[in-house]
DNA sequence: ACGGAATACTTGCACTTCCTAGTTTGTGCA
DNA sequence: TGCACAAACTAGGAAGTGCAAGTATTCCGT
């Protein structure tokens, strides 16, 4: 029995057959996320990561100097403010990251990737890529399809960032 | 600028070629239901409602006795039964539902959906079906495609319940 | 140059989620 | 029948998220 199948038939005999399918991609979406969020979680837990975390580990490993300005992590995590600070002060303690000074703007600090922190996300990326990415239970036309919808659906929302680089 | 397709050059430029399109599919997956879940969540806040608590009293109002034991609204919500417990805390408080002994067994306690909540849910169901549901960003060919490709996902992810009935 | 506005970050609070452990009640085997 | 085991629910705690407010710093118009 497929909860969601269940509940488009409810919708459909309430009448409410303009939204029933919407309904249906929506909710299925956010299964889907959970499920994947749980294998990801599942992958990470023995490296004392969570996804968010990951993220943010990853995007550091990805800049030039190895760091960002909090802020600029919320931008480009989508995140808010206060989970960057929630994240970088676990993820301090436990030796993956550093705050550090602005060289220029008192106000601003700077989150830097340490040589452990490295260490943690290269081989914590390995096995995300192993056991979830390479085969993420879509086949590749359909992983293609869904970068596409989802791409457009997520330009459509506003979801890109401006650019804009500065350390 | 997408960071999702920046996440991807980056991936290809490390030589993850094989996880690298599974990566971007699955981060959009998330970022998307980021997005849904916000716009559902705008929508129920007037009504104190967050999309735990909605989908608690939807599924009690499609129910024939408008009670349900609360293993199984767990088992059919796919949440862990102490976030039942805490959105029937909730619920209870505001008059949504209430809580009733179980006829038979001893053990379990019936959720049942209150006139208020059915009330609510209504007014609630038929402002996410205009605001969200029947234009959720998709086409209706993409919807399909959604509905088709997430459902056959969450089919091989075992997301199905067994057929049981009991009151 | 200087004072108000804006920006960057943190803290406290509320809420949600899950985990573990506990109590109560039912089930089934000896 | 009686006793171990399982099931249903709740309580307490940790973690993540977002909002509102607070502090420190910078920006900018006059």
């Amino acid at each position: 029995m497929d909860p969601i199948a269940e509940a488009r038939r409810h919708w459909q005999e309430r009448g409410w057959l303009e939204a029933a399918e919407g309904m249906a991609a929506v909710t299925s979406i956010m299964r889907t996320q959970q499920i994947l969020l749980a294998r990801i979680e599942t992958v990470l837990k023995p490296h004392g990561l969570t996804f968010a975390r990951f993220e943010l580990l990853a995007l550091l490993s990805f800049t030039r100097e190895g760091a960002l300005p909090m802020a600029k992590a919320s931008a480009r995590l989508q995140v808010h403010p206060t989970s960057v600070t929630n994240s970088v002060d676990r993820l301090e303690r436990a030796g993956l990251v550093m705050r550090a000074a602005h060289p220029a703007d008192g106000r601003t600090k700077l989150v830097e990737i340490t040589p452990q922190g490295r260490a943690a996300v290269e081989q914590a990326t390995l096995e995300l890529n192993a056991q979830v990415f390479t085969s993420p239970g879509f086949s590749a036309p359909e992983v293609d399809g869904l970068n596409q919808v989802l791409g457009r659906f997520r330009h459509e929302a506003g979801d890109f960032v401006e650019t804009r680089f500065a350390i």
